[in-house]
DNA sequence: ATGTATGAAATACGCATCGTATGTCAAGTC
DNA sequence: GACTTGACATACGATGCGTATTTCATACAT
């Protein structure tokens, strides 16, 4: 069959990040081996530190990986919206959400800035922030924000909403806890505008 | 002498708190060695798991220390302002402030989620948390703030004020940004309000 | 087509660290 | 003053990371 050689590692290394995503999710970046985990992709521990260089190395690939699918769905949800303030609402209630998903949760939100810093140093630039930043920067020009700094409101934002999501998952009953921060979030937004609705 | 046995007891754990406190907030968690850390403390590891139990536990107890020194100076601040509305103001001010610091900034904000799960369970309860709460409560009933659930109000203004810090900690230049992330702070929270000031 | 070179992945090794199991000695008790 | 308790130290086993070395298929050159 004479497989091509870029081919076969290209597919290791999302063997790799797939059977990592499942394991960090689960079990944590600490807690997870990666004798397991590589076991679990059908390699060994050599094929990761090969490709990935270290135990990091191989998180931040899932980091970036997860963090970019995550801004791709938050700008299709936004752009979405009637207008672009109503798209700015609709972002942060879609990372609300999104959040609640114990992947995104326990590997961005929990390991990911632990041991790997803060997430706008991040390779992956962090993308989440990146879109809302660029929305808040159109709401500005457009005079229907006030004209705050638009890489603070966005990090504030972004960080209500993060917050949020580890509350709504941590509570007893999650279903019902999700409108209370979504209308929570919606108020607070509300400041950053230039007049009331 | 005769020392008495729970007071040598007592002065050992402050020890190695403060050791803790020390390494934890300078290599983090994962990278401090418990052999070198109760070293600098006089005594071994023997000391530290007849004490806390494991590494968590002191991680744990480390948390809850400084945890509830930023609620009482939070608090503090909140206190001397002019109006309940400006207290809360001032405590969130005062929490970026803190979280410049690096122990705060290291072991409360980025390993304390990661290793211990959300703060909201943590055995200290989050004081910080608390007291913010507490005076949104206040504000509501005083039909200052809009009737929106204290908890969450409380938890995305500590969560935005959480990432404004960690924003600014990353930037090259602090100083410049603090004011930026308290005027966004200040819009924010400015969407609680029933009314414009 | 055959021999050689490359490099992706496997194996082997050393080092560090955690948690526990056991030992020890001073402080408290009767 | 003998005995018990328990706080802490020491000894041990296990696990896991990262690196050094080895292997072997694939790509290339002649």
């Amino acid at each position: 069959m004479a497989r091509k050689r870029s081919e076969t590692m290209q597919e290791n290394r999302v063997k790799l990040i797939a059977a990592a995503r499942k394991t960090f999710a689960e079990k944590g970046y600490s807690a997870a081996s990666m004798d397991e985990l590589t076991a679990d992709a059908g390699l060994t521990r050599g094929a990761l530190y090969h490709n990935f260089g270290d135990k990091r190395g191989l998180l931040a690939a899932v980091v970036d990986q997860i963090d970019t699918e995550m801004a791709v769905r938050a700008q299709e949800i936004g752009a979405r919206a009637g207008s672009d303030w109503q798209g700015l609402l609709a972002e942060g209630a879609a990372y609300i959400e999104m959040a609640l998903n114990p992947e995104v949760q326990r590997i961005v939100l929990l390991d990911g800035p632990a041991v790997l810093g803060d997430p706008s140093q991040w390779p992956s630039q962090n993308n989440c922030l990146q879109v809302t930043k660029s929305t808040v920067e159109r709401l500005i020009s457009q005079g229907i924000l006030k004209p705050l700094d638009p890489e603070a409101a966005a990090r504030l934002l972004s960080g209500a909403a993060l917050n949020a999501a580890l509350w709504i998952a941590a509570s007893e009953d999650p279903q019902s806890v999700l409108p209370k921060a979504v209308e929570a979030f919606h108020a607070l937004a509300a400041g950053l505008l230039v007049e009331r609705l």
